[in-house]
DNA sequence: AGACGTACCTGACCGC
DNA sequence: TGCGGTCAGGTACGTC
């Protein structure tokens, strides 16, 4: 699944494409459950309306209709938003469509971990899953000010720190070792035991690592491809993540992978001691 | 509050 | 070729 400058590209690829166009019909085309089940509602109301922007909060995205209402859209682990020409054959977990003029949007999701939903733009900050996220970290409202307060308050390890959306939002199990190697800082380190020296780095490093990868167009694992089914390229930048007994790339000591609250970490032990 | 397990799913891959 | 086990980028919920 996407992480942040996944569905950022996402977002970002979407406004390109059909932003200002307008949804003709749309249509479940399977009666399999997402996180939630997929409002039946949708069909008529996104029918005939135009697409007035699109945006993000977290890994969410909201497809702002001009009627006042806003679909909020989630890859999950394995989720796809593509876009397809209108002779388009449905696939295999392929389980919405959005007719346009002269395309079609196509949401397809092997493993059913993302959420389609409908809901009015001027109750979307009431929404449920959006209640507990925290701040964005690429916006005007993240400063390393505010991550010092976070970390002092939090007697979580900086993995699951970094993991916890209520804290920041939007990264995920392999930004999160990318992170903290960049930062030297180890995964299992109490968060509010962080230097404000320390801390400022890895501000700096949640802020570069989230806006390089994007520049990159987000990488690409197993699941995740843009909107053209093209692949991003960062993850030929990763330092860490999936190189377990890989030499690290400063000090040449073997990189290790360990299991924290169910996900793997990677990390360098003698880069990351801080 | 936070650690941890479980649940939701399919598919790829590996060893036998 | 098939079978079982393991792993995968997310998130929510329950329990201790």
């Amino acid at each position: 699944m996407p992480e942040l400058p996944e569905v950022e590209t996402v977002c970002q690829e979407l406004r390109k494409h059909v932003k200002g166009k307008l949804i003709k019909t749309s249509c479940l085309i399977t009666n399999l459950r997402l996180r939630k089940e997929i409002p039946k509602s949708i069909e008529t109301i996104v029918s005939n309306t135009l697409i007035q922007d699109i945006s993000r909060r977290g890994k969410y995205i909201l497809i702002h209709l001009k009627n006042g209402y806003s679909l909020v859209i989630h890859l999950g682990m394995s989720g796809k938003i593509l876009i397809k020409p209108v002779d388009y054959n449905f696939i295999k977990h392929d389980h919405m469509v959005f007719y346009l003029e002269n395309l079609l949007l196509v949401y397809n999701d092997a493993r059913r971990f993302g959420l389609i939903d409908i809901v009015e733009s001027k109750k979307i900050e009431n929404y449920s899953y959006f209640s507990k996220l925290g701040v964005e970290p690429l916006s005007e409202a993240f400063t390393p000010e505010v991550l010092i307060k976070l970390l002092k308050s939090s007697k979580a390890n900086a993995k699951a720190f970094l993991m916890n959306s209520e804290n920041i939002v939007g990264i995920g199990n392999i930004y999160a070792s990318e992170i903290l190697f960049k930062s030297g800082i180890s995964p299992f380190k109490c968060v509010y035991e962080i230097s404000e020296q320390r801390a400022d780095l890895l501000y700096k490093n949640i802020v570069e690592t989230l806006i390089e990868s994007i520049h990159f167009g987000g990488s690409t694992l197993k699941d995740y491809s843009k909107v053209n089914g093209e692949s991003g390229y960062f993850q030929n930048n990763f330092k860490v993540y999936g190189k377990e007994a890989e030499a690290c790339v400063v000090c040449d000591n073997e990189i290790k992978r360990v299991n924290q609250n169910g996900r793997s970490t990677f990390f360098c032990e003698m880069c990351q001691r801080s």
